[in-house]
RNA sequence: GGGGGAGUGUCCCGAGCGGCAAAGGGGGCGGACUGUAAAUCCGCUGGCUAUGCCUUCGCAGGUUCGAGUCCUGCCUCCCCCA
């Protein structure tokens, strides 16, 4: 990358970050930013009801547009072209979701980003339109004429989104084919409606903000710019946002704030000071101490990575609350109220409840079967005993405040308690 | 339209002479070692009221004591010819 001296907080603060892939302009982008008049945008599918790790980048470049004062944030809802479905990055093609699913989704996702820009109609304030509005008003015919025309079949077959699914052979379909025109549009749309001259995304999004740059200048907007992010992945390899349970969501009602703060705090070592920088707002002078720490100690930057990004996605308090949890649940070996927790009925429990049942009902194992296996290598716990016998059933005598801890592995946790 | 090939364990890839709950990977989970890390090593990776029973190899039939495997029809995908 070439060295380049931003003179805006916002370059500044995304180029020390590590938020930055590619910029077609940087001094552009620069001087509109230092001047607080850019406005600039990021789209966001509605392909299911939360956005997760993976988008929160994204989302973070919106609120450093924001908190630098650099100009407006526009997280763009995909509700139009969600069904027309990406093709970028995908082997296969995308099934296609039905009309009411798009719109559940897109309510859901709404929520999130009021966790992380502040909404109005002021200058640096952010707004959250839909490119439904514009997208699904259109006309075939004219669109074909006024915009269509300006679009190269020939080019658009050397993208590279369009160029692998081709040489691998594997269906690309004409509506997946159109995603870039109408990805292209929208930024001429929002232009027009905010003066929106800032496209960012995924570096896999390079080649559609670019195709938007190119249609621009055909319809005349004036200059328009791109950025991209980096397309993240831990330092062993593995995509941002994935785990064994599914994918890390924003949502809480999709993913506890406890289960979104573990997911930080079990971060690899490797990663904590990248993390740091681009999920938390400490300074860097701050994060640097916070990498050097060796051993051991590492784990109390992984702490304040977990709780920062916590305190942003669901907010102080529970990420207190979950870090809280943590400590008496890890490093004391007690057990925390706080803990997941699922109910039995009080009769159904006296009456007896095996392990293997009370393991599946808390949802730490999918079936019996698996419970009956982890019970052979030893992966099941109540109360911190390992459990041998897979007869023995959960009584009185398992309570501890009125409730079982029962333990898959030495992370997961769920308490039981009869009412 | 004609010819050829493929679809396997509901995460993926992939072997499979008529005896198959089905080889082997990857991924995942658990265990050991650690620091709730990485790397490494070991075990597990259809379901159940469980020495048994039920459901699985694109779909539907058929042959057979017995079918992932053989036969017929259908669906989907790929390649070659038109």
């Amino acid at each position: 990358m070439t060295v380049f001296a931003p003179k805006s907080d916002f370059l500044r603060v995304l180029t020390e970050r590590g938020y930055i892939h590619q910029c077609s302009d940087f001094a552009g982008v620069d001087e509109l930013a230092r001047t607080g008049s850019l406005v600039a945008y990021i789209g966001f599918d509605c392909t299911a009801a939360s956005l997760h790790v993976g988008s929160l980048i994204q989302i973070m470049l919106l609120r450093w547009l924001q908190k630098t004062g650099a100009g407006k944030p526009v997280p763009l809802m995909g509700g139009g072209t969600t069904r027309v479905g990406d093709p970028s990055g995908k082997d296969e093609s995308r099934k296609i979701l039905s009309i009411a699913d798009i719109e559940a989704n897109k309510q859901s996702i709404k929520g999130v980003f009021s966790n992380f820009l502040s909404f109005g109609e002021g200058k640096s304030e952010a707004v959250m339109p839909d490119n439904a509005e514009w997208l699904t008003a259109l006309n075939y015919i004219d669109f074909l004429r006024d915009v269509g025309r300006h679009f190269s079949v020939n080019r658009m077959l050397s993208m590279d989104s369009v160029k692998m699914r081709l040489e691998r052979d594997q269906e690309l379909s004409f509506i997946e084919f159109n995603y870039m025109c109408l990805q292209a549009y929208d930024f001429v749309e929002l232009n027009k409606r905010y003066g929106c001259v800032l496209q960012m995304g995924g570096s896999d999004q390079w080649g559609n903000i670019v195709t938007g740059i190119d249609l621009g200048r055909r319809m005349g907007t004036g200059q328009l710019y791109a950025l991209t992010s980096p397309l993240l992945t831990t330092a062993s390899g593995a995509k941002m946002g994935k785990t064994a349970a599914g994918a890390v969501w924003l949502n809480a009602d999709m993913l506890s704030a406890w289960d979104y703060w573990q997911y930080w705090r079990n971060t690899e070592d490797a990663d904590v000071g990248r993390f740091l920088k681009l999920f938390t707002e400490l300074p860097l002078d701050e994060i640097r101490r916070l990498e050097a720490l060796q051993g051991a100690e590492i784990n109390d930057a992984k702490k304040i990575l977990a709780n920062e990004a916590t305190a942003m996605a669901h907010g102080r308090a529970a990420a207190d609350q979950a870090m809280e949890t943590a400590r008496k649940t890890f490093e004391e070996g007690g057990v925390s109220t706080d803990l997941p927790t699922i109910e039995i009925p009080r009769a159904e429990f006296n009456a007896g409840v095996g392990v293997l049942t009370a393991f599946v009902r808390a949802g730490l194992v999918a079936s019996t079967g698996e419970a009956r296996r982890q019970v052979k290598s030893g992966g099941l716990r109540v109360n911190d005993a390992s459990v041998s016998d897979e007869r023995a059933t959960l009584g009185e005598r398992d309570l501890r405040d009125g409730a079982a801890k029962l333990s898959l592995g030495k992370k997961r946790h769920v308490l039981v308690r009869p009412v």
